[in-house]
DNA sequence: TAAAGGTTTGTGAATATTCACTAACTTATT
DNA sequence: AATAAGTTAGTGAATATTCACAAACCTTTA
């Protein structure tokens, strides 16, 4: 688990990312990478067995840090709505400062690329099932979000509500806020799964 | 509008959409064009000016196909929550039998390629937006959709639930039966969207 | 202290492979 | 005879990766 990292290594992570959130996955070589770090093509290879490798290390990177943050929120709040709100939140923030990860998470380019990747970027998704499902369970049980729907669906929309405002931001070249957006489609998908009160 | 196809152009787009399906955007090359075709790599250009120009063409086949079929469905039901439900049955019916559209249409891959085929994707996006948010927004007026959620943030929770499903099915191989998932999707979105009878 | 040897991190050149695309030629059909 | 639709055999550019080598630094030993 606890993957060890030279400087470098995440320098060069860094680095991936930027040309990622700018040039998107068809710019990310490695001789864009090496560009971008301002030496030679072939000193990639001292840190990285791969390009596979390098973006192997940044999606674990990512799992890592959203495992972490995501433990956090949820240690942190009582009441699965407002959990829910948090880590909402939390993910919007972070995706507001580290947009390339919405290009390494929500691109097929890179889930052809190779097996592992897929594996990785698998994984991620299953962090966030591994909080969110139990969470809405939770809120159905206490009467916060509608019985009627499945735990598993009731998730379903709301992951999938967020993945394509993720992609329209990335569309729109990331110029909107992102924060902003995502509070409203937040308010909008409180608003839907409330139970009816009669 | 009235886009002229030779049957052999035609044959390109269909062996490129079976490719799309079983390779994905990575493994859309000439070569295995050709080969799919059973022909030299040369031959291809032949009816087509360049790899763009078929993608293209395959798009455009799809929006005038969607186009149409979206028509059909709107001209032959009244009731909105009715018409609602014949295109989500329409699309999964027709993605069910092309699944490859739904890798040419749902991957970045072929958006980052260039700017005629990112706009021939976006194109598609927005047939459905034309017929979908008047839809919504008369539902809306009707009582039979909740007026607490905007049209357009409505329409954003039931695309991005069915973009999901999609993504899903295709990363699962197209392994599972995508209309019997949509339908249970479709429910559900219902049952959410429906507004609180007090 | 100074030399010897090892490690890290870089360089530039070369590798094989793949890619979209093209020129010139052949063949069949009308 | 002319056109459409195929072939063979190439092109140059881009790709990830490997190679032998070198400068700078660290550690051991005489």
């Amino acid at each position: 688990m606890a993957t060890n990292i030279s400087n470098r290594q995440f320098e060069l992570i860094e680095a991936a990312g930027k040309i990622l959130s700018e040039a998107g996955v068809s710019g990310l070589t490695i001789k864009n990478l090496a560009r971008q770090m301002g030496f030679a093509e072939s000193a990639v290879y001292r840190h990285f067995d791969s390009k596979e490798a390098i973006i192997v290390a940044m999606l674990n990177y990512l799992a890592e840090n959203m495992e972490e943050r995501l433990g956090q929120v949820v240690a942190t709040t009582s009441n699965p709505s407002e959990t829910l709100e948090a880590i909402f939140q939390n993910h919007l923030s972070f995706f507001s400062k580290n947009p390339h990860f919405v290009v390494a998470v929500f691109s097929d380019g890179l889930m052809e690329a190779s097996q592992s990747i897929n594996a990785a970027i698998l994984r991620i998704m299953q962090v966030n099932v591994k909080y969110l499902l139990p969470l809405i369970y939770e809120g159905q049980q206490q009467g916060q979000f509608t019985p009627n729907v499945p735990a598993e669906d009731l998730m379903h929309i709301i992951m999938g509500s967020f993945r394509l405002l993720m992609f329209k931001w990335r569309s729109a070249g990331f110029g909107f806020d992102i924060s902003l957006k995502g509070q409203q489609l937040m308010t909008n998908l409180f608003k839907i799964i409330q139970p009816c009160r009669n």
